[in-house]
This record gives structure tokens, C-alpha cells and sequence, in this order.
DNA sequence: TCTTAAATGCAACTGAGTCGCATCAAATAG
DNA sequence: CTATTTGATGCGACTCAGTTGCATTTAAGA
């Protein structure tokens, strides 16, 4: 888990209250993040939020995961992985354990897959 | 490549001249395509087509993939292949050679693989 | 042909994300 | 430590894909 101190270094934008505390919350969390999800934790007009995500995106500190729910997720930039997104639930997961995919003459940059994951899975069988 | 008719076989709900025009254009379409990319050819309010996406999505006659420019694109459910979309020019490919993913406790009903496609990787090369 | 339930068009609405602008606060020069 | 500057912030207005309410039309079938 990457500090914030080191995601902010030699990078050119002032480091401001809500800049750190922004990535504070990305930086903990073992899921990707929506406005809506962190809004009320986070006292910051949207309008900051996106800019400082923009900003964040530029800089590669940060990544964006879009869902089907016509939400954009965001998380620290790490080792490339895949995503699952459930259709049931709307909860987005990175998937660490190895999924590659390649495809002659396309570079491919995000794997996304979509379905219902374990829990909403559990819940299903029961009714 | 089903026909409009063997589409529409035993399912309940009105044979309308509209709905006969849009299966016609996803019947005859390689891709997935969105609103934005028909409205032109098909003279239809947008509510009527978008209720009529989702009549077709009931019936499992059609299929829905999100792109990440937060549009829909719609094409004909065929068996279950995964979906290239080019964060550079938008477009949406059917990927039909084999990609098969599972994950323990999971159901994956859709791979989405995001990245550069083949035009916008040569058109980057000559720069 | 008549009846009726479902489909359509239009206009108003929704909700995630963006933008212009006045104000504020990091960074840095004095 | 204070003054200046420039980028960051908050607010309200806006955009745009998709949705909804409602009055009108049309497919189906009696
Ligand atoms: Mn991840
Ligand atoms: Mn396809
Ligand atoms: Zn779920
Ligand atoms: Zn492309």
C-alpha cells in the first residue's frame, strides 16, 4: 500500500487539504471508489473531486473503472489487473489473481468482467 | 445472421412497424450499435427506442454492452462472446475468437476488454 | 368494423459529470 | 514573517444519455 506522501512526489500541483485527503481515502480502501460512495465521508464540492480525479489520471497516480451503473470507480494506480463488475449488486472488485488476455494487433489495457459475484451468488440460491 | 421474424417468434408483445425497423438494422449490423449511432436512419422518438431496448432485453433478444464514452450500444444475443471497446475512437467489436474466463464463485456473463484497436494503433504509428 | 390494451411522440425530467467565475489558499519571493 | 502570484476551491448553471407521464395512435382479435 502505497503512502501519499510518495504517490505525491516530484509531481507538479500544489498538495492541498482535500488533495491528500482525496487519495487518504483511495490509498485505504481495497476496492475502487465512486463520488457517491466517498461523498459523505469527504466535505468537497464534486466539482473538486473531479478536477483533482482528472488531475490524479494525468499524473498516473490514479486509475478509472467505468461500470454499468454510469458510474466512473476510481483506485491508486497499481499492477495492472482485471476488474468485476457485479450486474446484481453494482459493487466493483479488482481481481489480482491472474487473468491475461491478448489479442494480435489490439493493445489491451483493462479487462473488465461482468456478472454476479460470490455473495450475490449465495443470496440467489437461497430463494 | 436470425431473421426479424424467427426473433420475434412466440413472444408476447405487438408486431409494430417501429419494432420491425430496429431488429432489421441490428440484424443487419456487424457491431454493437447505440441510439446515437441509428437515430439518423430510423425515424423514432428516442423513449419509443429505448423502450423498446428494454422490451427486447426482457425477451433476451438483445444484449447491452456499457461502453466507457457512458453509452449503450445494442446488438443481436448470439452466443456469448466478448467485446473490445478502443478508448481512442469509441468503437465497439464483437471479439469471436475464444476468450474464456472463469472465476471461482463467480458467474462472468460478459468480458469487456478495453484498449487501443488495430486502425487507431497504426494511425499512432505513423506519428 | 369495433373495442381495447399496448405502443408511440412529445415534453419535462433525472443524475453523473463538466464548466465559468468569483473567492481562497499553497507556494515562493522579498 | 508578510506580500504577491497562481493554481485550487465552491457554487450554480449547464450538458447529455437515458427515463417518465400523459395524451394520442395503432395492432390484434372479437
Ligand atoms: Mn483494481
Ligand atoms: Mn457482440
Ligand atoms: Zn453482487
Ligand atoms: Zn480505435
Amino acid at each position: 500500500m502505497a503512502s501519499v506522501k510518495v504517490l505525491l512526489e516530484g509531481k507538479d500541483f500544489k498538495l492541498t487539504q482535500a488533495r491528500k485527503a482525496l487519495l487518504d481515502i483511495f490509498v485505504n480502501s481495497t476496492k475502487p471508489l465512486s463520488y457517491e460512495d466517498i461523498k459523505s465521508t469527504l466535505s468537497m464540492d464534486k466539482a473538486t473531486f473531479y478536477r483533482n480525479i482528472t488531475k490524479f489520471e494525468e499524473q498516473k497516480i490514479i486509475n478509472a473503472i467505468e461500470s454499468h451503473d454510469k458510474k466512473r470507480y476510481f483506485e491508486i494506480k497499481a499492477k495492472s489487473h482485471a476488474h468485476f463488475i457485479c450486474t446484481t449488486c453494482n459493487s466493483v472488485e479488482c481481481i489480482k489473481n491472474g487473468i491475461y488476455v491478448t489479442l494480435k494487433n489490439y493493445t489491451i489495457s483493462n479487462v473488465i468482467l461482468q456478472g454476479i459475484c460470490p455473495t450475490c451468488n449465495l443470496a440467489n440460491d437461497k430463494n
